[in-house]
DNA sequence: TAATATAGTGGTTAATTGTGGGTAATTTTC
DNA sequence: GAAAATTACCCACAATTAACCACTATATTA
């Protein structure tokens, strides 16, 4: 149930030209060498880009399908969220490159704020929040 | 439920050039291996700073991870709460910097107070009380 | 009381972080 | 298949942060 990952904070930072974005280093720390330096990015319930740390996404997806406790309508607005999920690694640098269908959705332009919220992360755009 | 940790008493501090405060040794000395020299530093309820040792903290954090992404309440709560919690670890002095965001929410100017409240730590600015 | 250790404060240096850009490789388009 | 566009993989650098070193004052010990 409850995760390794300790996100929490709050981290200021700007899209370049060629979409790519930080991830605090802090956070790309916690990653364990089975994540593989990769993340899965999509669409979250709010106005933001949620990103999970590989293998915490992978537990999201073998959850999703086998909760019964959630009903059919929870589990089919979950997965219209999750289903625009991409996987990306970051650079030496320890930069993603974001899509430009969650940069749009996010309504990012700039300036981001990264919100890390246990063991998820969320990207908004500054302004929105 | 209960805490191994008695953080007792009031000691006076300055915040040096580098937002740079002492943990008082006696607090210090309580930390377990595991909580590897590291605190959660967050707004208070008040106008102060909480710290919690690292594994106080993940006491805070399994709760937290009860409440659903399902429902718009949680998700704010918990965005609102986390996003101004920072992780530090104190250096061979004995001290933890401060954010400039924590340093304002307490208006801390030079002179600060440190009481000890069971299992956390709040930092007050030394005229707030 | 002298010697020794410890705690709190102030700096300096070295390493890291966040940001920008270039170039080669790859994919896409015509 | 060639040209154009996109992507991946580097290099560079300023600003910030982390890791040390040093000093003083207080406390502890012999």
């Amino acid at each position: 149930m409850s995760s390794q990952y300790t996100f929490i904070g709050e981290h200021n930072f700007v899209i370049d030209s060629k979409n790519r974005i930080n991830i605090p280093s802090a956070f790309r720390k916690q990653l364990k060498k089975s994540d593989n330096k990769t993340f899965v990015v999509t669409r979250g319930v709010d106005s933001c880009i949620w990103v999970y740390p590989l293998g915490e996404w992978k537990k999201i997806e073998k959850e999703l399908n086998k909760l019964s406790s959630l009903s059919s309508a929870s589990r089919t607005f979950l997965r219209n969220h999750l289903r625009h999920a991409n996987i990306v690694s970051y650079d030496d640098q320890g930069r993603i490159i974001l899509s430009k269908q969650l940069i749009d959705y996010a309504n990012i332009d700039k300036d981001l704020t990264i919100i890390g919220v246990l063991n998820k992360i969320e990207i908004w755009d500054k302004k929105a929040l």
